[in-house]
RNA sequence: CGGGGCGUAGUAUACCGGUAGUACGUCUGCUUUGGGAGCAGAUAGACCGAGUUCGAUUCUCGGCGCCCCGACCA
């Protein structure tokens, strides 16, 4: 794409108002807009890198059987009346509205009473079971305080999988699918090394302790104690002596950290399939609750999540299965036509090769463009100018490390080919 | 929800009880062209409401909004 097209432009400076820095560089970057506290828009560049955590989110989910689908955001009352959690008291951080009948309806917060309700129209025999769906859908969280740019938003979207089971075994087959889908899908952003699997508490399902995926950051709000030989972590909310002696940990091996929750997972058991009614036919002919788990992974902090972890002081950096373009041409043509046509040539060769580009055609002087640049946080940077037409290389810098080579055109399209 | 802070051009900021200045941006022209260039000109602003006052952007009160600390966080 044309740089000079983009509606979306840089900023020198962030708003006064955003204090992390994820959402400093993200909003400088023009990746996304805030409309209000906790509520950001996705501009075109943000949008590409949202799609891609998407992606690869989607791809891990369908390995472990996932079926994709997407659910209604409005929510019906009388379903989270039969759970008991409609009541303010019970969840406070709703958002509710009425129709014009004056019937209430509630914004989704979460989707599992929701997809257990629907799931009784399908789920009737245990030929039925396992299975699993997933979706990628807003979130609404009425938070009392907002914070953290992307990590504490009011909407959001979250990739939301349940699975349904006949058993417990069942059930924990399935969740340890899911840890691997998980670690496979931290592994691929880039985040694999600082992301820790970590025992927290199990809320308010009635299962002692569920499972987090904690990214060290210093960004983050939660501490957690980790454990590096084992990549474990316990989350500081269930750290105690018996808990550590559960799992076989001595204090003295942990280190305390800070860290953002990237994902979560809960073994639900029955909570929700009992009252709502979600069962099926044993091979016996008898009814039998279905056992339920439930998956999240949270695609706005993910990108924050990657954004603070990787950022230097130029800007963003991007890991390259996130980045929003795979080389920035740089082109520094300045009104030369010959290298310009050289950077028209480059930008059609490497977008026939099937290369994302993002071709700075601007006509703005060259430390502007190399600012931006930084900023944007593109993995390779590709430039064109007088000097390379003459020497019949291009620049190549790598944004994460700086390193900087000389290629011609069939040398960079290998390069890339070997990604 | 408790505590604290803040609302001035698109952005970042300054000053002031007598209607606002700077920088960046944007626009025009000329020069420039490998790290946010120079000169000249232009554009554009006091969150909303009430009160005090001859006069309020400035002081007081209320509202709304934003940020931070804490609490909360399937």
């Amino acid at each position: 794409m044309r740089q000079s097209q983009l509606f979306t432009k840089t900023r020198r400076e962030a708003p006064s108002d955003e204090v992390s820095k994820n959402a400093q560089l993200l909003v400088r970057g023009g990746y996304i807009h805030k409309e209000m506290a906790g509520v950001y828009s996705y501009l075109p560049l943000g949008l590409r890198v949202f799609k891609k955590v998407e992606q690869i989110v989607r791809e891990e989910m369908n390995k472990i059987g996932g079926q994709e689908m997407v659910m209604t955001a409005l929510q019906d009352k009388e379903v989270w009346e039969k759970t008991g959690r409609w009541d303010d008291a019970v969840v406070d951080n709703w958002f509710k509205t009425k129709l014009k009948n004056d019937t209430e309806l509630g914004l989704a917060y979460t989707h599992e009473p929701a997809i257990t309700q629907l799931m009784k129209g399908y789920v009737s025999s245990y030929r039925d079971l396992p299975t699993a769906a997933y979706q990628f859908q807003l979130k609404f969280r009425n938070e009392l305080r907002a914070k953290s740019g992307i990590f504490r938003l009011r909407q959001f979207t979250m990739k939301d999988l349940y699975s349904f089971s006949k058993n417990q075994k069942e059930l924990d087959t399935f969740y340890e699918a899911a840890i691997e889908a998980y670690r496979a899908v931290f592994n691929r952003v880039g985040l694999g090394d600082k992301t820790y699997l970590t025992l927290a508490s199990g809320g308010s399902f009635g299962t002692k302790f569920s499972h987090e995926f904690q990214t060290l950051t210093s960004a983050g709000e939660d501490t957690i104690y980790i454990h590096e030989g084992r990549k474990l972590a316990v989350n500081k909310e269930v750290y105690s002596d018996e808990t550590l002696s559960e799992l076989g940990l001595r204090k003295e091996d942990l280190r305390e950290e800070k860290a953002v929750e990237v994902g979560n997972i809960y073994k639900l058991g029955t909570f929700y399939s009992e009252p709502l009614g979600l069962t099926f036919k044993d091979e016996a002919g008898a009814n039998q609750p279905v056992i339920m788990g439930s998956y999240g992974i949270g695609i706005d902090r993910l990108i924050g999540t990657a954004v603070e972890v990787f950022a230097d002081d130029k800007g963003i950096v991007w890991p390259e299965a996130l980045a929003p373009f795979r080389v920035h041409l740089v082109d520094l043509s300045a009104g030369n036509e010959e290298v310009q046509k050289d950077a028209q040539e480059l930008y059609r060769e490497l977008t026939e090769a099937g290369v994302e580009v993002l071709w700075d055609d601007r006509d703005v002087r060259a430390g502007e463009k190399f600012a931006d640049s930084d900023l944007l946080g593109i993995p390779l940077r590709v430039i064109v100018s007088q000097k390379s037409l003459e020497a019949g290389r291009y620049e190549c810098v790598e944004r994460a490390s700086g390193t900087a080579a000389h290629k011609t055109l069939s040398e960079l399209l290998s390069h890339l080919r070997a990604d």
